[in-house]
Formats: C-alpha cells, structure tokens, sequence
DNA sequence: CATTACTTGTGAATTTATTCACAATGCGAA
DNA sequence: TTCGCATTGTGAATAAATTCACAAGTAATG
C-alpha cells in the first residue's frame, strides 16, 4: 500500500469513486471494469492497473463489489480524520470555489479564508470566517489546516505560498499563473486556467486544418491525440 | 511543423511565452534556456526539447533572442485571425471565468454565454450578450466559434457538449465533472475542481505522514513526486 | 589568434504511463 | 458435476515523456 502512487492515478480514482456513487444509487451490487473504464473514458486494462494500489480485489465473472470497492477507494483517497483546507482571496475566482466546494466532502472543508482587504476580512463570507493575511500563520495553526488554495493575483502568488509553507501547510492548489518556489516536500498542484484555454484554442484550430488539408498528412483520424493522454 | 505536437509542450509554451512577454518588459534581449526553465519548473532540457516544435534555433553561447522567440512561439500557438469562443452556463463558476477571459487575449475571445434560465438570457452579462441555448446552434455558426467553455450543472453537461459539436465546435473547456462523450476530432480538456482538491489532500497527507513516519521507506527525501511531472 | 567557458540541439538512455495478452478464476448452464 | 464463457490480476511489451550527455558552436578574453 505504500510508496509511488502514479500521480493520475489518484485522479483516476476519485472518478471510479463517482461512478460508484452513482451506481450505490441504482441499486447496482456488481460492476465491471469496462464499465468504471467507459463512464472515465480509460481503458479497462487502466482501470484494473489503477485499482491494484488499493489491495482489493474482484471476483472474476462478477466483477467488483459496487459497495465494497467504494469504500476501499474512500479509505485509500479520502482523509480518516476530517482534513482542513483554506482559501486565499476571495475575489471572483475564490469566491467561486469557496461556493463550489463547500459542503462537498464531509471529511474535507474549507474552514477560512484569508483576504489582504480590510473590506472583506473579519467577518463571514459564504459561511467561511475571512481573516486578515496578516493572521494567516496563527489561523492555520490553531485549525490545523494542512490544504491550501491560492485564488489571489499573480503577483501576490508567492508571498501566500510562502506564508502558508511557513505555516506548515502540505498541500496547495494553486489558481495563480505562476511557478511556486516551495520546499520539496510541499505538493503544488497548479489550475492554468489561461493555460488551459489557449490549449483547447490551439487543438480546436489543428482539428480544422485537418478537416480541410491542404496536406493531409495523417493517414488515419487519430483518435489518440483528442484527449489528454 | 507539422505532426504530433506533444500535449504537455502547448501547455508549457504558454509558460515560456509569459516569461518572455516579462523579459521584454525589463528590456532584456537574450534569454537561456536555463531561465526558462526555471521560472516554468522544468528542466532546461526540457525547454530546448519544447522549443524544437518552433523551428526556431537560439544562438551558443548567447541563447535566445526575447523578441525573435516570443514571436515564433506566439506565430505557433496563438491564432493568425481572431478565434471565437462561447461559454454555457454564467452560475458562479461561469461568471468568475467569463470576467477572467474577458480582454486577455487579442486574438481569442468569449463573444457570448448561453444559459437555460430565461432571467439571464437576452441581456448582456459582465460584457457579453448572454442567449437561451435554444439558440446556441445560429450564434455559434454565425459567429464563427470554435471553442465552447462548459461551466453548467454536471447533469446538463452533456447536452451542452451535443449542441456543441452540433454547431461545429471543435475545442471544449469542460467544468463538469462528467466525462463527455464527443466525436473523435473533437478535443476536450476537463478541468475537474474536485478531483484536483482531493488530489492535494492527498499528497498533503502522505507528506506529513512522511514526515513523522513509522517506518521511512524512502531511502532520501525525493522531490520528484512534489510536482505533476 | 588561441583558449576558455559558456551555450545550444539532439541522439540515446531512462523513466513513467499505458496497453497487451494470457493464465487463473468463478459463475451459471446443462 | 463438468464445461464454457467472460472476467480479473499482472508480467511483459509498448508508447510517451523526460533527462542525460556530448558534439558543435559562439562570445569574450588575453
């Protein structure tokens, strides 16, 4: 159970997760990989691959355990002990989140949010106390948040980084365009939200070239470079 | 020029380009790939392997032109004439995206939002004329857009993504934490809020487990799982 | 001009991720 | 019970992405 969890494979698992949710619902008891492989657009080779880190197993002919599967995700991915998360900026883009993730995970919650804003800090935004960034080290202490959600402009980036490193968070999910200098040993995951645009611009306007090709050069329409891989 | 574009290359260009636009600014004229890299945490190999897509070749010893690069690099990832796109769905997610698209790049615009509820359609929201999505297929045909942001509910995200490849989008941002099913040549890039949460949580908590550990496994401190590599 | 100390571009090696392919298994039908 | 069939788990093969490592090149220096 320990030791190099493939990085997607932790995002592959919370989208089994959801299927088997939504299968719990139906009253499904059993279900197969290429079932949990076609609701994720994986193969069911990657599915089977992806389930070996939890030390479950199906049955063969009947497939998966939906309820038994479920829970061994959920002890694999989600916290025993209910984790801590805060959020950094509450402009457009922070109050968003803070909209969308609370209440989502009962073992996840995001418990404050931290503005630089006298306007907003000191009292309840979307039902989340806003302190100053100025309280953020005893603020994250004393709740013992461990996640951190960086939703501030670029240039503000690195300073909330470094506040919420120095204040002992593991964890940032990062909304900034910008690269967070932080100490090995602290997970960024960066959302390019412009990044991400450009790209889909980019792919949308190859899929038209090849539509009307001047050089068809492709030999078949590969389907391999539609998503990301 | 042609053929196979790696998909994390399109991504990081758009780093590289950042870096360059700031370089310029400061009035720097060459730049290493050694820079680069690491204002874009990558190695330096990996920006000269990236830049080879450009047909574009620095000088020894001096490195890359700032100008001559950043236009290269814009020449291949950005559009020649101005690209389109649509968002559907202007709820807290949608607006925060619709108001941080809006003016960013020249030549890739949001011209308009969709919605289902007739209280915002027909006005304009934050700057864009908003439409029932009963009329998605004539706006985007008549419009010319190619690229389609989904930020509905979950359960609407598919009947988004229909109308869309309908009116001949090409190119989708998807918010919904739903995997769309769309005609090979369509290419989709989801960016799932959720998962990328637990997926901090996650590697926050193994951290500090790493951190007071039971049994250290791991012969030395490697940061070569801190990051998406 | 020759030397030094850097760089770049890229073939090859390596690492990481995915898919293949098949033995082993268990269910259900006869 | 026995057979047939569709499934699982996983070693091995493949594919994709990254890094290594070094020849070749340029600028700066004396």
């Amino acid at each position: 159970m320990v030791g190099a969890v493939p990085y997607r494979t932790i995002g592959r698992l919370t989208l089994y997760w959801r299927t088997l949710r939504d299968l719990a619902s139906e009253g499904q008891t059993y279900v197969y990989s290429h079932h949990l492989a076609s609701q994720s657009r994986v193969t069911a080779a990657q599915v089977r691959r992806d389930l070996m880190v939890l030390g479950y197993s199906g049955t063969p002919a009947k497939g998966y355990n939906v309820k038994k599967l479920r829970m061994h995700i959920e002890a694999f991915l989600f916290p025993a002990t209910e984790q801590k998360a805060v959020i950094a900026g509450v402009g457009n883009i922070g109050r968003a989140l803070l909209k969308f993730f609370v209440g989502r995970r009962p073992m996840l919650k995001i418990v404050a949010s931290l503005e630089v804003n006298p306007d907003k800090f000191d009292r309840m935004i979307l039902g989340c106390p806003c302190h100053s960034i100025e309280n953020a080290k005893s603020v994250i202490h004393d709740e013992g948040i461990t996640v951190g959600i960086i939703a501030v402009p670029d240039r503000e980036a690195q300073y909330v980084a470094d506040v919420f490193v120095g204040a002992g968070i593991r964890g940032i999910l990062n909304f900034a365009r910008t690269s967070l200098n932080v100490p090995s040993g602290v997970y960024v995951e960066d959302i390019d939200l412009a990044m991400s645009l450009d790209r889909v611009a980019f792919f949308a306007r190859q899929s038209l070239k090849e539509d009307q090709p001047a050089s068809p050069k492709s030999k078949s329409p590969d389907a391999s470079k539609e998503r990301k891989p």
